[in-house]
DNA sequence: CTGTATCCGTGTGGATACTG
DNA sequence: CAGTATCCACACGGATACAG
C-alpha cells in the first residue's frame, strides 16, 4: 500500500498537526529541556493521556528526545533531537506571527491576552 | 471573558490549525487564485463540506479573499489577501521542510511518494 | 459551478482511577 | 513523578441530497 501525498505540506503536517504539537515543540524551542509536570503546568489545557500521546508521536517521527533517569522518584526529560532542531525556524516563525496575530485582535478590541509568566510557572532544573 | 493564550503559538494554531488549512494556504501560495472546483482536484481527499468551512474560516480570519463573478454559471476564485501573504514564508518552510521529510522516509524505506503533477491536475484561468 | 442542509458514524480527546 | 488503562461524550468530518 503507497501512501501518496498531493503537496509536501501533507507530509509535514502527519508529524506536527497533532493538536498540541506544535505548542509542545515551541516550548522545548524556548526552554531546551523540559519534563513531563512542567509541561503540565506550561500547557494547563492538556490532559495527562494527550500529553503522553502526542510527545510519544513526536518521539517515534525523531522530533524529540525522551530520557529517563533511572531515580526515585522518577524524572523524565524531553528535548528536540537534531533532527527536531530543524523545525526551529518553523517554530520561531509561528510563535513570532501569533504574537503580531495577538496584537492584531487586541487592537481590534477582543478580549485576548497572551500570558508572559513562563518564569513564574518556571523551569527548575534540578538535579 | 477574557480568552488567554499561554504561548503565542496557541494564537497561530488557532488560524491556520484546521486539518486542511495549511494545504490550502499552500496551494494559494503557489497558484495565486484558485476557483472551488480546482481545489477539489488540488486537494482529493478533501469533501464539500470541509473545504467550504475551511476556506470560510480562513476568509473570516482575514487571510484569503474570496472574490465571486456574477455569471452562468458561477465562478468563485480564492485567494491570499496581503494579511495572508504574511504567512508566506511559513507555508514555504512547511512545504520544504515536508520535502526533506518525504525523501527521509523513502531513504528509510517507506513506501511514501509525492506526486508532482500539479500541472496534469492543472490551474486553468479560462476567463 | 458553487454552496447549503441533514444525517450519522467515528475517532479524538477528556475524566477518572490505578500502577510502578 | 511519570505513565497506563478504561470509559464515554461530543464535535469533527464524510456521504448524500438538494438549491441557486
Amino acid at each position: 500500500m503507497q501512501k501518496v501525498y498531493n503537496i509536501a505540506v501533507e507530509a509535514t503536517l502527519e508529524v506536527i498537526g497533532g493538536k498540541w504539537k506544535p505548542v509542545i515543540l515551541c516550548h522545548l524551542n524556548h526552554h531546551g529541556k523540559i519534563r513531563t509536570n512542567e509541561f503540565r503546568r506550561l500547557i494547563p489545557g492538556i490532559s495527562q493521556k494527550m500529553l503522553t500521546s502526542q510527545l510519544r508521536e513526536l518521539e517515534q517521527d525523531g522530533l524529540i528526545d525522551r530520557k529517563v533517569f533511572n531515580q526515585v522518584p522518577p524524572k523524565v526529560e524531553y528535548s528536540l533531537t537534531s533532527y527536531g532542531q530543524g523545525m526551529e525556524p518553523i517554530l520561531s516563525m509561528l510563535c513570532s506571527w501569533g504574537e503580531k496575530h495577538i496584537e492584531l485582535l487586541q487592537d481590534k478590541g477582543e478580549a485576548v491576552l497572551l500570558r508572559k509568566n513562563d518564569e513564574d510557572i518556571s523551569i527548575q532544573h534540578t538535579s
